[in-house]
DNA sequence: TTGACAATAGTACGACCGTTCGTATTATTT
DNA sequence: AAATAATACGAACGGTCGTACTATTGTCAA
């Protein structure tokens, strides 16, 4: 690893962090230079433009909930166990201290919904991951004949995805101490629903 | 009304449209005024700094909120009619075209929701009130018997706001066109669930 | 050790930010 | 109609934004 790759990866770093907190409009070449002890200069040619930095920073968001919930989900066994790992390892990163602001791509999604561009382009494809993700494990458990077959698998993802983005919302802003346990309740509701009769 | 309280109503519905899509800390005193044809300093006269701006789109938006959601769900029977209305109003609200970017409050409690603060006070206290709304709206149903009367009206409402906020996802950015088929189905489910066995 | 190139710093730029000020214009009241 | 208050304007302030160029330093293979 050159340093400029591990420079690279140290801004990256700092920048997911001032991304959580402030957005990626927010996210300011200047402030983040003086933050990592650097010039604005020496910082802005790792990436070229801003617009370049956020996508850096997009992608690292992903890389980053991709190791915190979606691989250690993918490690548990097919069906039930991995649908519910899921969801909790994704309440689980929202309360996470590493990003001090919570989910930068949900932020995001919002900041950029009507804002077309590659920036938008990105977070769409992103979340549109996710969502395959949680449908092709929900689909799995089916198979597995641990969910209902009749069970609609888009409904349902829709369902869980809502679930631990209104999550954001009691327990980040408005600090409810009972967020956590609704929303894991919420959760296993909505599994224990799509289950087979036995 | 005098003719400052009238400009002042024009500003506030324009500044209203710019948060919407570019959020509060995106809306720009200079554009804003451009967009008026009027001044920088004669616009800014109005407030007296950009944060007392910010907190009166704030009241706007959630004035406009009141009157398209919250007041014609109050105008339905008390009891599960009120209820749903509640949620039928929300995602239309979500859906409205007045508001070419979406909920402006929603936009903003991501936004703020590490940024301490007045504004923040404020969002906090609007989201609150939005809650104790529907655990109202919803502790009413179960006295009328509507709902069961073991329901855990805040769990009940978490789950409801979530699929709320869930839905703005899946229909703004991702633009979904089952979108909006997943969040009644989701809300009715909800309720649905809620319902005392007769 | 030197030469080539990657990495960082330095400086400058035009544009826009929120804000202030003095002044002109328009409404409202007396 | 005169007096006063409300409203709006234009210009300017100090800062910060992203970006462009040039110069300097650091790294690492030959």
């Amino acid at each position: 690893m050159s340093k400029g790759e591990r420079t690279r990866a140290a801004i990256l770093d700092q920048a997911l962090a001032m991304t959580s907190t402030d957005g990626l409009t927010g996210l300011t070449i200047g402030t983040l230079a003086d933050r990592l002890g650097m010039s604005k200069s020496g910082l802005f040619a790792h990436f070229g433009s801003k617009e370049q930095l956020q996508a850096a920073v997009l992608e690292r968001a992903a890389e980053l909930f991709a190791d915190t919930v979606v691989r250690p989900a993918l490690a548990q066994p097919r069906g039930l166990p991995r649908v519910l790992a899921l969801f909790e390892n994704w309440i689980a990163w929202t309360m996470d201290t590493v990003l001090p602001g919570g989910c930068p791509i949900q932020a995001a999604s919002i900041e950029f919904d009507d804002r077309p561009g590659p920036i938008q382009d990105l977070i769409v494809k992103q979340q549109e991951d996710m969502r395959r993700v949680v449908i092709g494990a929900t689909r799995r458990a089916v198979e597995e004949g641990h969910l209902r077959s009749d069970l609609d698998v888009e409904q349902f993802a829709f369902e869980g995805i809502s679930l631990c983005y209104g999550f954001t919302q009691s327990y980040r802003l408005l600090k409810n101490p009972k967020a956590e346990m609704w929303a894991r309740t919420a959760v296993h509701g909505l599994v224990d629903r799509g289950r087979n009769r036995q």
